[in-house]
DNA sequence: GTGAATGGTTCTCGGTCCAGACCTTGATCG
DNA sequence: CGATCAAGGTCTGGACCGAGAACCATTCAC
């Protein structure tokens, strides 16, 4: 009966809004953000609420602010708020589990939702998302193709609830997949991806299901890699699909 | 990259709050909120807002307010706000399964990882919950058992935004349950937990992952004849669990 | 050097929120 | 019957937030 209610500022609001996109791979390191009155005017808030936002993420690394004719919000490399993730990741042990599991929730049943909707005009985004893994060259286009393939399944899944829940949670993880070696997580993606769009195109919706539990299971275990160092515990994953 | 982002009102927040609540069943018809001075302390807002919450409320048919020494925010018999949803409901005929399909995709998993990690203490309240259900008389009682089971049981699974989520996807549905006949969902809410329980309490995941399936499937056939009237297309259910 | 595009700053108006004081209502008890 | 008390109802002053608009400062291309 005791929990504390809260609003959220505007400014608050939209500074989550920008992280989460960059988090997902929706901007990249380098790109530049739309000028201010521009990128304002779409989110539909005032140029100040956008300028504080802007404020935070600055101060937390995401973002760098120049001035002049070329000048505009760009979007750094990232380091500072990978390592602070890794850092809170590591510091609060069961957090990634749990945003894991969490996603495992999510998407599997999307998967067999899509499986069983399956429209051909629904699955077109997913199947060129799949197809964009293939000629992925450079980190960014990887990120790009991969959070495209998830958000395609999940609006074919054709619940705003689940597509909305599934963006915000793909929001909590993110970028220190560039911390990795390069090759491995795109073979491994690619392949997974292809297994899911495969069983979901067939109309299987088991095995889009436990395709999509097995490639979650490949993300944890490749977080696992990235904040703790070692493959500990990888072994424990082999529970069959439910 | 046009997305509206906007904040919400502290009264806002407060009034989805105890709609919430009041829509799983945590208060219930006839019962008395506390007072204003002391609500508001609670949940850590200003007297102003939470009267503003309150208003919101009233004229939504969910509470009457009385003065003088036994005055106070009483919460109504939900007739107006019970047909209401069910207007709704049959108006965006999707949206009833979308929910059911959220509450899918978080509860089954949700009971597979509580069979999982389950432990004696953890488990304790969801036993708890299924007992209160045999002693159950009256729809107040009812509602509040069940809603202690579900809730119980996304603690034991140890998750919290699981737990958060499935709280949140239940504030969506309630009430209407009020409108049917009241000795069949009784027996067959019971049943159904029994088997959820005795499944996670077992460990076996796969099986308390079905039984949870089975369970909301249930509930999507009893909220089709509450909104609709009538038993359609109840045989799309059978496919086989993931 | 000039122009154009950008971020940086300041102002005003209205809305939100808080804290607190005070008023009104109605049940109850001496 | 009247006093009391616990509850909701109302008002005020101040702090802060958000929208909108105007204007300033910087940088780069030409």
């Amino acid at each position: 009966m005791a929990r504390q209610v809260s609003s959220t500022t505007l400014a608050q609001a939209v500074a989550d809004h920008l992280r989460m996109r960059i988090h997902r791979g929706d901007v990249s390191p380098g790109e530049r953000l739309p000028a201010e009155r521009e990128l304002a005017e779409q989110l539909g808030v005032a140029r100040i609420s956008l300028r504080e936002a802007i404020r935070q993420l600055r101060e937390d690394g995401y973002v760098e602010v120049r001035r002049g004719s070329t000048g505009g919000t760009y979007v750094t490399e990232l380091h500072r708020p990978a390592e602070a993730w890794r850092a809170r990741m590591r510091a609060q042990a069961g957090e990634m589990d749990d945003i894991i599991d969490f996603r495992i929730a999510l998407e599997t049943e999307t998967a067999a939702l899509a499986a069983r909707r399956h429209t051909a005009v629904g699955l077109a985004p997913v199947r060129e998302a799949v197809l964009a893994l293939h000629d992925v060259i450079g980190r960014t286009a990887f990120r790009q193709a991969d959070s495209r393939f998830h958000v395609a399944l999940a609006r074919a899944a054709g619940n705003e609830r689940l597509e909305e829940a599934v963006e915000s949670a793909r929001g909590e993880l993110f970028s220190p997949r560039d911390l990795l070696p390069f090759r491995e997580p795109v073979e491994e993606t690619l392949r997974d991806h292809q297994a899911i769009y495969e069983a979901v195109a067939a109309g299987d919706a088991a095995a889009a299901s436990a395709a999509m539990r097995a490639h979650l299971e490949g993300t944890r275990r490749q977080l696992r890699i990235i904040v703790f160092g070692a493959e500990d515990g990888a072994d424990e994953v082999a529970w069959s699909p439910v």
